[in-house]
This record gives structure tokens, C-alpha cells and sequence, in this order.
DNA sequence: CGAAACTGTGTAAATTTATTCAAAATGTTA
DNA sequence: TAACATTTTGAATAAATTTACACAGTTTCG
């Protein structure tokens, strides 16, 4: 889950970041002024920054640069009631990613967070029991153990499992997986869910391919 | 000289955008469709691009998305005249970075291009493991003992290592490294890979590249 | 029940993909 | 231009994966 730090000194607009972060499934540490967050920040590097520039004790420009010598990574995103396009551009200059003023819409707020946390949310996995297919890896784990299948078993498993709870139709997994229309006549698809089902089953995989005879497979949960 | 392609059809604005590129000493290429700005954007990805959101041909939030498909990195900043909330946060969500309303003001625009600049350019390390690569001295440390690599050897590494913790399908490395889209019958990459991983085994390094069948490569630690 | 249609599986062949080598082509530098 | 380093290529090999085939088993339905 994705650490975010807030530093806003306004007790109700602290509230509605809180709330748009909480509503965003990600974890929120909250600071009202600028030294206490530059402590916890030496200390823990979070995913993501929000400031506010005027600060009772630091300027929100100080702290970018701050945490600019030490971190040219991390996204930082100003939200103040500053208007002005100076305000912005320095900024910006400073090392900010964005500048949102106030009053923002909290949609947009959480649409601007996952923006820059994209990287970490195009994670893409699949899963099904305790089976888990990691696309970016190019992986299978069951129970936690990685499990290795040749490109067709992970390509015919991936394409079960995104469609779970349902009939696959052996004409949709030949046109999915082959790329092609299907052909009556070959027992190749046929083998390869033999494999499936052997390496699903000895990896102790409390699924099963169920066969649909006339139409196609499905996964299934083992009762 | 950074490289920025914008996409607008609006005259008017194209010219002032087209001004504030070369103030701020970037090259700049304009387009007043989408089809055109794709054909060139698959010829030659740029550092940055300025996209308006209503466009005679396509839309710009399917832009988004097409660019997203095979580019995650390339900053997208969004133009548009739409000003309502839901309209950022649908081209926010599809993948921009940025979203300026129409009018804006060209100091911000240069700061905000800057900014995303910036963040390209100083991503200067990448590390995994004991392995370390300098993009700006353009030298590989292994174990903090510097390890010469070719131009070929470097770049793969490179991509590799951003990629780490995935798998880098041939055709991307193809359009990383050699900026073309991958031929099957090549034994090129293959050398590379050899000498690669015959430099990292006789340098201790604490990774290896391992094969994906049928797709690629990929970076990972010794267990 | 029994035929037809469909599905499962072992073996082996065919195909695809990756690795390696040697040599040629290309690029670089003194 | 010569000497050298680097990159690319073609051929040969090796390995893994996919497919074909033949037949056995199973289900469906009149």
C-alpha cells in the first residue's frame, strides 16, 4: 500500500486530504508543520509528498529543496491557496511535480496522487484461489511457490483465470491464446490442459479445470 | 536538446506554444491531428509531449491510452479548454501527468515542461544489487569496481536494470537499444547477452539474466 | 444398449527458440 | 590508412516447446 506524507496546517482542509487519501486505499501520515514531516521524512522515505506552501515555521519552498538535495525521485505535489502564476513556476523551479490550488476538487486530487503513482498501480496480477498470475513477470505462483509453465499453459491458465466464474468457450482460448479460429480437429489444446492440470494439481492448486463437454473449460475452485 | 512533440489545432495556440518550446530552448515539432503525431511518435519517441484534448481526428484521451501501450515513461501534459473536473480526471486516470486548462500562462507551461524534464534527466544511477550504472559517466560499477562495457552491452544493461523486477520482452529491448522494432532472425541481441553475462559472471556480480522462452529477458538476484 | 461425438493421454515427430562459434562487416582511433 | 574494437551475420547446435497421431476412455442421446 502506497505511503503518503501531508503537510497542510489547516485543521479542515488536513481533514478532507485524509479522507481523499483513506478513500484512495492508500496510508496517509499527516503534519501540520514542516520540521516534524522533515524529521519522519529523513527517517522513512514515503511514495508521495503533499505540501502546503505557508507553513507556520518553514516555507513549503524550503522543503522542496530540501528534500530535492537528497531525493530527486520522489513526486511532490504543492496544494495552496497561492493563485498566482509566480507562485507556481517557483514552485515548480523548486522541484514540485504539481501545484494545485485551493479550493481542489478531491476527485482530481486522488486522479493527480495516482497519476504519480502510477508505476506502483500498473502492478498487474491475476489470481484465483491460491493461484497467482504475475503478468510483469511472467509468472506463476501457487501457495506463494513459483511454478514454471511453458508460454501456452500460462497463456490458456491467464486467460481461465480473467475469466473466472465462467464458461471459456475452446473457440475464445484458440482465438486468445492462438490467435486464430478454431479448428475442430486437433487434440493440441486438449494436451496442454492435460499439463495444466497435472502441474495445477501436483502444486497442490485448489483449482481445477473443469471441461464443458461441447463447449469449452473452466476454472473452479476445489470444494 | 529535448525533444517535444505537441499536438494542437488551434492555430493560435499552437503558435504560442510553439513559442514558449523555443524560449525555453527545447526543440519542438508540432501536429494540428492525431494520426500524423502517432505515425512520428512510432518513428521516434520524443521527451515530452502536449497534447489538446479535442482534435478533428481522434479523440486525445485515446492518444493517452495508445501511448500508454507502449510507452509508460514518457511525460504526457494535457491542453485543453475543458475545464470541468471529470474531464482531468479522465485524462489523468487514462495516463497524462499533467492537466493545464486553456488559457494558461506560458511561464507555468515552461516550468511545468521543465519539471518533467528534470525528472528524466536526473535519473542518473540505477543500481541492482552490486551492480551499478552511471548514466552520466556512462560506466558500470560491479561490486564498486568499475567494469567496462560496450556501447551495445551498456544500453541492454540499462534497460534491463530499469526493468528490473520484470520481464523485458525482445521488442522492447529492440526499441530501446537499437530504436527499431524486432526482427526474428537476428542473432544479435543473443551476442550481447552472451558477452553480458559472461562479464557480470567473471565480475561477481550478484545477478543474472535470466531467459524468458518466448519472450525476453530478465535481471535477477543470485539466490 | 450402442453408436456417435467428444475428450484424454502417451509417444514421437516437428517446430520454434535460444545459444554458440567463427567470420565478415562496420566503426573508431591513432 | 592501418590496427583495433565492436557489432552483426550465417551456420551449426542444442534445447525446449508445441503439435500430430493413434487409440482409449467417456458422455450423450435416440
Amino acid at each position: 500500500m502506497p505511503l503518503i506524507y501531508y503537510v497542510e496546517d489547516d485543521q479542515s482542509i488536513s481533514y478532507i486530504i485524509e479522507k481523499t487519501i483513506e478513500n484512495a486505499n492508500y496510508s496517509g501520515v499527516g503534519f501540520n508543520r514542516g520540521m516534524p514531516f522533515l524529521e519522519t521524512f529523513k527517517k522513512k522515505v514515503p511514495d508521495l509528498i503533499l505540501l502546503d506552501l505557508m507553513l507556520p515555521d518553514v516555507s513549503g519552498i524550503d522543503l522542496v529543496r530540501t528534500i530535492r538535495k537528497v531525493n530527486s525521485d520522489i513526486p511532490i505535489i504543492i496544494v495552496s491557496a497561492l493563485q498566482d502564476e509566480m507562485d507556481k513556476v517557483t514552485a515548480l523551479d523548486a522541484g514540485a511535480d504539481d501545484y494545485m490550488t485551493k479550493p481542489f476538487g478531491v476527485l482530481e486530487l486522488t486522479s493527480r496522487m495516482q497519476s504519480k503513482l502510477r508505476k506502483l498501480r500498473d502492478y498487474k496480477l491475476l489470481s484465483f484461489e491460491n493461484v497467482l498470475i504475475d503478468l510483469r513477470k511472467h509468472l506463476v505462483k501457487i501457495s506463494n511457490n513459483e511454478v514454471y509453465m511453458t508460454n501456452k499453459e500460462f497463456d490458456i491458465l491467464r486467460v481461465l483465470i480473467k475469466n473466472q466464474n465462467q464458461v471459456v468457450p475452446k473457440e475464445n482460448i484458440f482465438r486468445d491464446v492462438w490467435d486464430t479460429t478454431y479448428i475442430g480437429e486437433t487434440r493440441t489444446l486438449d494436451m496442454h490442459i492435460k499439463s495444466l492440470r497435472q502441474k495445477l494439481n501436483s502444486n497442490h492448486a485448489k483449482i481445477i479445470i473443469k471441461t464443458i463437454r461441447g463447449v469449452g473449460y473452466q476454472i473452479e475452485s476445489i470444494e
